[in-house]
DNA sequence: ACTTCCGACGACGTGGACTG
DNA sequence: CAGTCCACGTCGTCGGAAGT
């Protein structure tokens, strides 16, 4: 099995009028420009690179904030090959045994996914089991409830040497790396990557009911083959009721 | 600049308990 | 039976902090 830890670069729609939106592409708000991945294997040994800068299509301008951040200039994109040649470099290297993606973060993999499916190229070769190492990294170092910890910081707190400037594709993902190595134990497990699944999907308002009463009693008739007294309809139809509350639910934990 | 995520918090709905 | 109170769960919004 093999970890492969991957960092994006993405640029965004511009426009020099303030405010104007219709640059952005609301299928892709973040086309990727650059990456980079690190493989390792089981003992978190390095087996191979690649990082790869991407030729944009969505958004042809370099957005200023992007420009800066990363370094890069149009001129350098514009060299490079498209995002479907790429991704069929980064579909090879993934090749071999089983991996486990890992990323700083889960914006990486979600765009990943975007700019995939913006593309209608096949997701079918990307794994499907992640760890996002922001979140460990996070809890290791004793962050704040629902405060994520930056790379920069997480590379300084655990002392990593500092090589290269961040916001490089593959010194974000050997930075992130050297994170993994620092911190990993038995309880960095991955997980599984359901992209498709809406944070409030499983929350949603429970359609409005009213309870079948001749039903439920024609049931009980039926199960004991005769029919049921005034006072045993009543106790059924309490118990249903109190049964909803969960009221006398004693919870068992697998040990 | 823009997007996304998470926790906190308030509004709201629901159902049980209680009271008159 | 109707009204009120309370506890609990759900949902939407907001702010902070992360990502590029």
């Amino acid at each position: 099995m093999n970890y492969i830890v991957f960092d994006l670069e993405f640029n965004q729609g511009y426009s020099p009028v303030k405010g104007d939106k219709s640059v952005i592409n609301k299928n892709c708000p973040f086309e990727i420009i650059q990456l980079g991945a690190v493989k390792l294997n089981e003992n978190l040994d390095t087996i191979s690179t690649l990082e790869r800068l991407i030729k944009p299509k969505v958004y042809p301008i370099l957005h200023p904030f992007v420009a800066d951040l990363t370094g890069l200039t149009i001129k350098d994109l514009n060299a490079a090959e498209p995002f479907q040649k790429v991704y069929e470099e980064f579909i090879e290297f993934l090749k071999g045994d089983k991996s486990i993606l890992c990323t700083w973060g889960m914006a990486d993999i979600k765009e990943l996914f975007r700019n995939i499916l913006y593309y209608k190229l096949d997701t079918f070769h990307i794994p499907n089991e992640y760890i996002d190492l922001q979140s460990y990294a996070s809890k290791h170092l004793n962050r704040r409830k629902g405060f994520s910890i930056g790379l920069g910081a997480a590379v300084a707190l655990l002392e990593i040497p500092f090589k290269e400037e961040f916001h490089d594709a593959l010194a974000d993902a050997c930075y992130t790396t050297e994170v993994f190595r620092k911190i990993h134990n038995k309880k960095v497990e991955p997980k599984i990557c359901l992209l498709h699944k809406n944070r409030r999907e499983n929350t949603h308002r429970k359609e409005k009911c009213t309870i079948d009463n001749h039903g439920l009693i024609k049931q009980f008739e039926k199960m004991f083959n005769r029919e049921m007294t005034e006072d045993e309809k009543s106790i059924i139809k309490l118990a249903y009721i109190m049964g909803r509350t969960n009221q006398f639910q004693i919870k068992n934990y697998d040990k």
